[in-house]
DNA sequence: GTCATGATGTAAAACGTTTTTGCTAAGCTA
DNA sequence: TAGCTTAGCAAAAACGTTTTACATCATGAC
């Protein structure tokens, strides 16, 4: 099989009769060539099936042309669609996407950061968990642009780029209210993540500026059976709330299912509200009130942070996510006298 | 900034006094040295800090220590899986993972193939659509191992690994049969795709099998605009069947939803069924009767074929999946006269 | 006629590894 | 003592590009 080898440049080369720059010149434009010679090069270039080898040209350049992206969980549905226009946002500069999905383990995350710089990534965006080592990204961050997406890593002090978690908490509270709910509990997300967090103090203050008190609070992780869990616990620990405004679209699902299952109708007896604005909360039934957030705009003003790399202080980028009333939430039916009690 | 250039291998070679070949060695362990010099070589690498290029590794070794995934649609919740079970498994090979979402689009499906061709990865996994081009994947699995995995190509000859389509939809509808249900519609996927064609002709003669036909049959992309409209679509033409069977998960969800806002309850007036075990399909209310993918397992063997790459005639790896009965199927109410007409 | 200039091309260096080949000294056999 | 192996290391080739530094020649300005 020694015939089927890939032509290198030199094969083109050769075959063109000229030299090796001169074909790479050809090929690429960087110089001018003449007309002519340029191309005989490229017919023999076509004829050979000629295709550059990338990784010579990485070596050379120190370009990788790869980005890589750090995240704990690729099955988190927002996750997902960052990552499909991450891809795309990349895909037209020419870059490859390289992800690692570390399972929320620490090792794991520290290991693909390790990979990602032996790698001479171009670019690194990071989804960080509670428990990202502040130290390796920062030394990391000092060779590879890297921004950070969606939570905060305390100390951080580079790119950043999220949706204001606050002014969609609060874009929630103001629908409930106006629908005139007083009675709002929260099932909030993972304490340990600081979007959670900013989601569930917003909602606590703005309930306050409305002069009302959380109903009932919990928090759960972002899995399946946690939101599980937490959900029946929260509608079992005090049922004198109204409705329920969920850490995200997953936590506001499982409210529906567990609220559905006890003989609970959402959203005649009881409104819920999610965030993200997952795929699935337009076809979930209820369709779910929710938050969206702009993750194709997220996608592009991480990707152009990462490229433009300014290299002077952190930049933060806050997007703004917008409400979108679906059939989850309604106004209740009595707001002293909850039908579900 | 000259002074945090990255350390190469030439300057630990010097620190420590010995040739490059003696620290490459010493680094790798592929050569014996001197135990004391190689010592001595590792403290240096060490207080240098230096880490080996990876790109120039892979120049001289012909490997990427890539793998490439090509896919239609990453946020299809089964190819969200998949991709996450993948990564993972390759991560434990050392390897990093590619992606490449062509959003059904047959130019960026090419433009993909072609970068994975050039920067020399070393697989190939490819979840193909309709306009898949073979002759492109055919030309490159010369030279690159290319594993198929879910959807067929018709004329590929290569490995390929997928679940049993047609056992899964088997067992629906023996499960469904068994029940008592006797008029079973099917909303079927997108008939452009074999695994989708696949379930639906086996549903067919399986119904066949029992002396039944298909009360009412559709098809529908997977996408969720149409999912809807079509799952509304099949429930205004006909309406004397008491269950549906659904080309995946999310158009039994679709059905469900649809269902319940033309007051059709599930599953007391209509049983419903899907395919492949999404997270949500549990999440849901009611939780989802399916069939469940061996992702981890398809993922484990599609990664095996890859790295074994045989060079011999095209394996074909067939999983066996598993039927999940939960909430959305039960006996109907009364088989002779369905209680939603 | 000389000299700068621009167009075109070549040779060689560089990128950072791994691997092959060669060299030296020491140890062993006969 | 000659010959042979082996351990340990070094030198250099190789991987396939891009880029830099020259070389050549024609052109036009003065």
């Amino acid at each position: 099989m020694a015939e089927n080898k890939r032509p290198t440049i030199v094969d083109v080369a050769k075959a063109a009769g000229v030299s090796i720059s001169t074909t790479s010149n050809a090929l690429s434009g960087v110089r001018r060539v003449r007309p002519e010679t340029r191309r005989r090069v490229l017919k023999v270039a076509d004829q050979l099936g000629y295709e550059p080898n990338l990784i010579a040209r990485s070596l050379v350049g120190k370009r990788s042309s790869l980005v890589g992206i750090l995240m704990p969980d690729i099955t988190d549905n927002f996750l997902t669609t960052f990552v499909r226009d991450v891809e795309r946002a990349v895909a037209t500069q020419g870059l490859g996407l390289m992800i690692g999905d570390s399972g929320n383990d620490s090792q794991r995350e520290e290991r693909y950061l390790r990979a990602f710089h032996d790698r001479r990534m171009e670019g690194l965006l990071i989804i960080p968990t509670a428990a990202t080592d502040l130290g390796q990204v920062t030394a990391i961050a000092k060779e590879i642009p890297t921004v950070v997406v969606d939570r905060e890593i305390s100390g951080w002090t580079g790119d950043f780029v999220s949706c204001d978690h606050r002014a969609g908490a609060e874009m929630l509270v103001d629908h409930l209210v106006s629908l005139g709910h007083t009675r709002i509990a929260q099932l909030a997300g993972d304490k340990a993540l600081s979007s959670a967090r900013a989601r569930h103090a917003a909602t606590r203050a703005r309930l306050s500026d409305h002069g009302l008190l959380s109903a009932a609070e919990s928090f759960s992780q972002f899995t399946i059976e946690d939101a599980k869990e937490q959900a029946a616990e929260i509608l079992r620990r005090a049922a004198d709330f109204t409705a329920v405004i969920a850490g995200d679209d997953l936590l506001a699902l499982a409210v529906v299912g567990v609220a559905h299952r006890a003989g609970i109708s959402v959203p005649g007896d009881l409104s819920v509200a999610g965030f993200d604005d997952i795929p699935f909360a337009e076809l979930a039934w209820p369709a779910l009130t929710t938050i969206r957030q702009p993750v194709e705009r997220i996608a592009a003003e991480a990707t152009r942070l990462l490229l433009e790399s300014a290299g002077g202080p952190g930049r933060h980028v806050l997007l703004q996510p917008e409400l979108i009333v679906r059939d989850s939430t309604v106004a209740p039916r009595d707001p002293a006298n909850p039908a579900h009690t």
